[in-house]
DNA sequence: CCACACATGTAATAGGTTACATGATTAT
DNA sequence: ATAATCATGTAACCTATTACATGTGTGG
């Protein structure tokens, strides 16, 4: 029985291929892959063990992962989950279909962390793609309402979005100067 | 009956407190709530219809907003959305209460859209609060771990990370000066 | 007359969090 | 001993999206 929902299953579903993304790096844990998320915090969000774990086993049932016990030399013994190949090829046909997504900083870093994982084209591709989207957003025009939008609505954040983008486009300027000499 | 759901309803739940911070700017439809995040999409997740609605007519329900039905000279007819006193009440509660949440640049902005609407105190410390979490990701010590994190793992998410925290941080201290002066 | 922007809404469902439950090992 | 960190998991519940349904007004 196909649902409509196994149709959405290789778009978006964020979470899913983030952790295979960290996973494509090297075999982890899943109280590693918090810990390594509680790093990215700062850009992207931390998902629960309560979606943390039924999403690896999810991903161990379509056998896009892999388990072996880990040592646990010391600590409590672990599961050590590992990419299979098939789920390196999914990784990278999400990355590629997903490629139109939105705009947000944080859809953007969630990417970036796949990117890392794949091919080196993959890469330079998303990080262009991204340039361009954020010269679209800082050359966007500025609206003029009459009805809402009263000239000052809004200021604040629309100014720390600005000053982020800028930086940003900096930054992408650098990454891409390195990738191209 | 009192569940813990409804302990929570005072807490987080993102989406309704932002479209109160909105609507305590100025009176707003659905529609134009929707076109403002559509601009904000940058920073923050734009919420689809689905929610938008439903949060409004929940708003209503609980006297936090109230509706008129809207001009619409021209256009078709629209209901106009107002946070009534016990919005403006409940919103500054949540600002105030929800001021140790995360670091996310997501959450900051979020609440950077509702302080904008409160008084110049409760901006001045959400920006100063927000300039110690950032200052304390930027010196946050370098793990060398043994287990994980060889060395260069997620180097270029890190990079990007500490790239636009320093940003941040020159915003935040321009505002700062700007608050001060 | 048709596409597009304006405008509002609901039902089914997916996705996630919270709170709970359990246990090993190390450092104090 | 006991707190903290390491480690895995589940059930109930909340929230949001997707997809659908409907209708007005404007410009080409």
């Amino acid at each position: 029985m196909v649902t409509s929902s196994m149709i959405l299953w290789g778009r978006l579903v964020s979470t899913r291929y983030i952790i295979l993304g960290l996973l494509a790096q090297q075999p982890m844990s899943g109280y590693d892959i918090k810990s390594l998320f509680k790093d990215l915090s700062w850009l992207v969000d931390t998902p629960s063990y309560g979606s943390l774990y039924p999403t690896l086993h999810a991903l161990l049932a379509e056998d896009l992962v892999s388990v072996s016990i880990g040592p646990g030399q010391g600590k409590p013994t672990r599961k050590l989950y590992a990419i299979t190949v098939a789920g390196q090829t999914a990784l990278q046909s999400w990355f590629r279909e997903s490629a139109t997504a939105g705009l947000s900083i944080r859809g953007f870093a969630r990417r970036l962390v796949v990117a890392s994982s794949l091919s080196g084209d993959d890469l330079k591709d998303h990080l262009m793609q991204r340039r361009s989207q954020v010269v679209g957003y800082l050359t966007r025009p500025k609206d003029t309402d009459g009805r809402r939008k009263g000239g000052s609505d809004q200021q604040l954040v629309h100014d720390y979005g600005t000053f982020i983008a800028k930086a940003e486009l900096a930054w992408l300027d650098e990454q891409l100067s390195k990738l191209l000499s």
